[in-house]
DNA sequence: TGTACATCAGTGAACGCGCGTTCACTGATGTAC
DNA sequence: TGTACATCAGTGAACGCGCGTTCACTGATGTAC
């Protein structure tokens, strides 16, 4: 009992020090930008020696990588959430049955608060990547990627049948996208034809491009009010689907 | 004569270093990114010492800060001349009588391709910046933002009287934008309500973040085809604004 | 319960690197008489 | 046209800095008998 209390102190230090590492990390980030992740910045603001860090992290990259995976799956955690949440507020039936526009609307919402909330978060996975960073070659967040990736698939999917007949027709086939992305989506929308997948594809350029310039500072420039501005684009996104609101 | 023509040997000479620091800087940060933008390594490429930049740039922010001028300079010729062109092909008579989709879709294509040639200029001014770079306080390239701005304005403006009326109502008002955005505009065209400031930010919203997904390679993905997304999208975005393609 | 040992988080000094910037200088190019 | 001087682009060595990473270590915490 007394051993494995103990030893389950010492993992609970580590995982709050190692914690305590990404937060910094990312406080760092958030105040000086992606080039502020450095080992010595960290450790200086923890109080710790540089090489202290080597402790938890292997090699600075390994921090990055690990950065990168737990604000990514917060991200799909956040908009997954959302999704969730919009079809039990919508019907009490299956999900293909809840009003589209509203499940649009309340993933975007979603997505935006979060990247409000997490500008660092989003710069680290959206932006331009932090200086000296190689990412490991399957890439830093396979899951979180492909959980944010099938939540826009999902979109399309629910918005599908109701969209505008000039939505539906597209010259896009499947193979002008990519084979990573149809392993994703086909699998979990198997009745979602290629324009399907354009229309999540419109819906996610949307979505982001708005986003990215309200978080890079773009939009802050020119309106007081970006919410509004986000409300109307996303009102009209919804009528331009024909979807009723 | 001997003289001047002496002279003027100088001073071409000294314009061509110029320039090819500042095109070795662009080059540098095509390949390596933002931080590959360094004193030394333009030197070095240069077979220079890094010290003899100083006989042209101040100092490294003075550089940066004349590389961020020229290009965005470069991208209000770009966008400048494709409205130009479109007001030339589409009519005779003045502006206001073109057919205002073909001016969205001819800038927007100019805005992508130049983006698309100059992906390293695109992330300079629309990007992270430059690691440990600090702006000058009125700002790089004020002349170049407001012909941007402007330009985009003038393709709102020429639409705005054939938009379909649910474009036309928002809940924008005067107060909502920002004074330097209205300094810019509302000399241009003093007929463009509230409304069709909040339409412009639309569709500047609606390009740039589309762009920014395909330079910074969020599309490439997803889609081997990003032109016909880009096609489709521009597509839905004019005739989601009522406008005869 | 007490003692001997293992674990392991963190230290402190050092390495080699690339950076921006300064300094005193050299040598070629242009200028004035 | 020839000579003395001024200009000025570029050199080379040096500065102080912050970085990632390595190394041999110390001292506290936990483990086994």
């Amino acid at each position: 009992m007394a051993a494995t209390r103990s030893t389950g102190r010492r993992e609970r230090l580590r995982a709050e020090t190692t914690a305590e590492i990404k937060r910094t990390a990312l406080d760092l980030m958030r105040s000086g930008g992606p080039d502020a992740i450095t080992l010595r910045a960290i450790a200086r603001e923890m109080g710790m020696t540089a090489n202290a860090i080597y402790g938890y992290f292997a090699t600075r990259d390994d921090l990055v990588t690990a950065l990168i995976a737990d604000v990514y799956t917060a991200l799909a955690d956040a908009v997954d959430a959302a999704w969730a949440a919009s079809g039990a507020s919508g019907a009490s039936g299956p999900s293909s049955r809840v009003a589209p526009a509203g499940r649009i609307t309340a993933w975007a919402h979603a997505f935006r608060g979060w990247a409000l909330a997490n500008p660092e978060g989003f710069r680290l996975i959206y932006g331009d990547p932090v200086p000296g960073y190689r990412a490991p070659e399957d890439g830093p967040a396979p899951d979180a990627a492909r959980r944010v990736c099938v939540g826009i698939a999902a979109l399309a999917d629910a918005a599908w049948s109701s969209t505008e007949p000039a939505c539906r027709d597209s010259d896009f086939g499947w193979d002008d996208f990519d084979p990573g992305l149809l392993d994703k989506v086909r699998p979990a929308f198997p009745e979602l034809p290629p324009a399907g997948v354009a229309l999540a594809l419109r819906i996610w350029g949307h979505l982001h491009g708005l986003v990215a310039l309200e978080i890079y500072g773009h939009l802050r420039a020119q309106t007081s009010a970006p919410d509004k501005l986000f409300r109307s684009e996303l009102a009209q996104l919804v009528r331009s689907l024909g979807l009723a609101a």
